[in-house]
DNA sequence: TTGCGTGCAAAGGTTTTGCATGGCA
DNA sequence: TGCCATGCAAAACCTTTGCACGCAA
């Protein structure tokens, strides 16, 4: 992998801050503010050099989001360059699942066959609800359940 | 289904070009140029809102893409309001598939028990290649094979 | 020393918003 | 007539780019 030539102090906050947030999607803006504000560590022009080179390395994934008026990136850690499976991301928080294929072998022959469309499991996110987010939203249901507001 | 309450002639013409563009996706841009250029039947922003408010209503579905500097739109047709199914896209050409969440039964359930994911149908969308994209991929394969560019 | 990476500043593009006006029902 | 939708203008926002300087190797 062809890495980034030097080591400096911009890049190795920015590495960093990738490193301590392995499983949430993250912007642009959440690096600045998250290595200590503008002028801090990295410039803003500085940090989107970096965010397209990584991408391009195939350490980070690049992605756009509805609600999310920005580009998220995502630190794509041991999982290389993503190529050999699929992802699913909660709605809620933006954690990333990393999942097997096979997962929708079923799926993908009806789909192919009824519709004609062939899986591209490399660009599909599934998108849901994890486990925990499920939890949290359950309690806020069951609190709200009687208080019409 | 709450449409909107007044027909104008912004509206009518904003429409009339989602009509003629049944299966492709667009933009906002697309749309002014599309009805004759700023200022001639509509204005930048009340396309926008309209846009925002078909989208409301189920008229429109709305997606963001990596490639795409702009946020995307497509008609989605009789499909009504999207609720009762997922979308499945084309990569290539950008059509969009209205898919019966069924198609996902089983991928569902061993997602939920292996990675804890409970899909939003509503908000997923299967990426891959449609069928015609698909032949059109293949033949462009078949010219270059012998031609080393 | 050399050349890459950075900071700074400005520009480009999309999208949003406030306010007064115009037009549909 | 009343209220909604529109047009206009400006602003907010994200992202890109050019250029000169500093710093890692």
């Amino acid at each position: 992998m062809a890495k980034s030539e030097y080591k400096t102090r911009p890049r190795n906050a920015i590495i960093k801050y990738l490193q301590d947030h392995p499983d949430t999607r993250f912007t642009a803006r959440d690096i600045l503010e998250g290595i200590g504000g503008a002028g801090a560590e990295a410039d803003r022009s500085t940090i989107y050099r970096n965010l397209e080179r990584l991408c391009q390395e195939g350490v980070l994934v690049k992605y756009k989001e509805t609600d999310v008026n920005a580009t998220c990136y995502q630190y794509s850690g041991e999982h290389g360059s993503c190529h050999d499976h699929m992802h699913g991301q909660c709605a809620e928080c933006g954690r990333i699942f990393h999942l097997e294929n096979g997962i929708l072998a079923d799926a993908a022959e009806k789909m192919e066959s009824e519709y004609g469309l062939a899986i591209d499991y490399g660009k599909t996110v599934i998108i849901g609800l994890c486990r925990d987010c499920r939890k949290k939203a359950e309690k806020k249901i069951r609190k709200r359940s009687g208080s019409t507001s």
